[in-house]
DNA sequence: TTGAAAGCGCTAACAA
DNA sequence: TTGTTAGCGCTTTCAA
């Protein structure tokens, strides 16, 4: 019968006849000991029902291949398959992942960022555009950061992303082709950089076709369902006219169409929208949506293949912009006369 | 200027002009060092620019604070809330949360139980069914584990759950009150404790009601909304009649009802739909889903409290059964003749 | 191919 | 209140 408290390498050494260097280089490195020398090793581990501590192992090390992922809002279901693509390249590489929620806040991702400082990871995927301004300056001081989808100006590290703005001019155009002049911009927190990209792509696209920008058919908002309600709910409260929304989410999108609804708005039959991101539930909401298709599960794994680059003492600060598409679907309709 | 490379509580002591004991000290029980000694030991920290190596204190510590929340499917948005919960609990009480992805694989579970076992994280808060079958007779070799929302059968850990038969009798209730009587019970991956507890509350409620069970219109799914889109695809080429749905997950109602528009029938004009969990989407959706709303935030939190216990050497196997409800939105209407 | 031994940075028991 | 000191379990250098 074996032994039910966790032994350590010693108590292996000891059964198998051998030093506990020869134990652990039958772990790490077997091909490092003769055949005979690690089957008596592997026996005595058996025997002893022995799990190597990670732990220590790691404090050895000085690193524990870890990394967090951080999120601006865990709640987001776009961040899931990002996940699932920084998951799966970190499997490849050895690499385990923590998921942690900024929830919005600065302050929790200087938090993270002291995790990594206090080696509970060796580095940290920042995926919000919120970055505690008294750490910008600290550059080379700064724990191994990648950051995906956003960027933090004055910030100088690896990255990958997508053409926010050539993707919104693209969405827009989309809804002029339709017909439409008067469109909303469901922006995100505006002046960050994201945000800023998407918002500037919309004035860009509403600029190439000789449409005048108007500053109350922008609303801007935190990417979330709730956020996109309030901020239909306050435009037509204000009596503004517009038959198209350009949202910077599709949670936002979402968020908008239930409110058009509850006011006995119709879409796209009153009003078109394009989302942005394709989550799962786009193409499964009614109408199916419109939107920019980012490529997630690439973008996380891209995120990690340069995580682990950083890790190895790579110290460039490249950026890789991936491609979006837009996908259409049934939120979008030629335009009627506005409502109201 | 502060020097960059990490430094030492060595080096600290130093600075300060006292020993690693009492920087130490100063930093973990700041009451029971002088004041005086506490400042010249913060002055040090700052001058030295000092990140305590907190793995190197876990390691001492035989413990890291840190528990891994291990779920069926990341994908899966019912489990953020869930994981909000857990987290909120777990810094009240001073631990880190990883969340991991099981993707319906026993296999993964083991991965993760072994993290644990290699101190990566001092318990498992387990959220599946799936669960190693050679592992099950390890008993009290096994690592901390708490179990949420699931049961695994021949494991007696601490649990927090609803009373799943219960909620979905009362569904299927709401579902007979309006005169349904051919309703398909969309159902987890019977025969797990969680998706058999559900399917035999709708067997429950059709008995009590005197209606026949039939057994064509129970479909089982991994609670994804593919599989609800399947699951419908394969009713209707089928030839199989219903006029209502009562699905294991919002996700899985979701597909269905996709399914159902895909194919030019109307929620709840042609078919009425009840949903479980309330994820966020559940009320943006068109129309609103009825569904049972599980308390997840509060799971979460008592998940965590349990760990808490668990980990303070408390091993009893409670089990904490939370309040459901049903939650009336717009995917249920009265039963008019079945299509077709 | 194997063993001896140093030591990662910290905590905590004990002594002063 | 503070200091001394013994490790936690492992990896890794160096020597044999």
């Amino acid at each position: 019968m074996s032994k039910d408290h966790s032994s350590n390498i010693r108590e292996v050494a000891a059964l198998a006849g051998v030093s506990i260097a020869t134990v652990s280089r039958a772990l790490q490195q077997p091909d490092k000991v003769r055949p005979e020398t690690r089957k008596k090793v592997f026996d005595a581990v058996r025997q002893a029902n022995f799990v190597p501590n990670a732990q220590a192992a790691s404090f050895r090390r000085q690193s524990n291949n870890t990394v967090i992922l951080l999120v601006r809002d865990i709640g987001n279901p776009f961040y899931l398959e990002i996940y699932k693509g920084v998951e799966e390249a970190a499997g490849e590489a050895g690499f385990k992942v923590l998921m942690g929620d900024a929830r919005n806040d600065e302050h929790r991702v200087a938090t993270h960022i002291d995790m990594v400082r206090q080696k509970h990871a060796d580095g940290l995927i920042l995926m919000t555009g919120q970055f505690p301004s008294e750490l910008l300056d600290q550059g080379d001081a700064l724990p191994p950061i990648v950051i995906a989808s956003e960027t933090v100006p004055g910030l100088e590290l690896p990255t990958v992303k997508v053409d926010n703005r050539a993707a919104s001019m693209n969405a827009v155009r989309h809804l002029m082709e339709a017909g439409h002049e008067r469109i909303v911009h469901l922006a995100g927190p505006v002046p960050e950089s994201l945000a800023q990209e998407r918002f500037d792509g919309y004035r860009a696209a509403l600029a190439e076709a000789g449409i005048a920008y108007a500053d109350e058919l922008v609303v801007t908002g935190d990417y979330s369902i709730e956020a996109g309600r309030q901020a239909i709910a306050g435009l037509l409260e204000g009596g503004i006219v517009f038959t198209a929304i350009f949202a910077s989410s599709d949670q936002m999108a979402i968020g908008a169409i239930s409110e058009l609804r509850g006011r006995g708005l119709s879409v796209p039959g009153d009003v078109s929208v394009i989302g942005f991101d394709d989550i799962i539930f786009a193409n499964a909401f009614e109408p199916p949506l419109t939107t920019v298709r980012q490529p997630r599960q690439e973008m996380g794994r891209r995120a990690m293949a340069l995580m682990v680059d950083r890790l190895n003492g790579k110290r460039t600060a490249e950026t890789i912009v991936l491609d979006t598409e837009l996908v259409v679907r049934g939120s979008v309709a030629p335009c009627r006369p506005p409502h109201r």
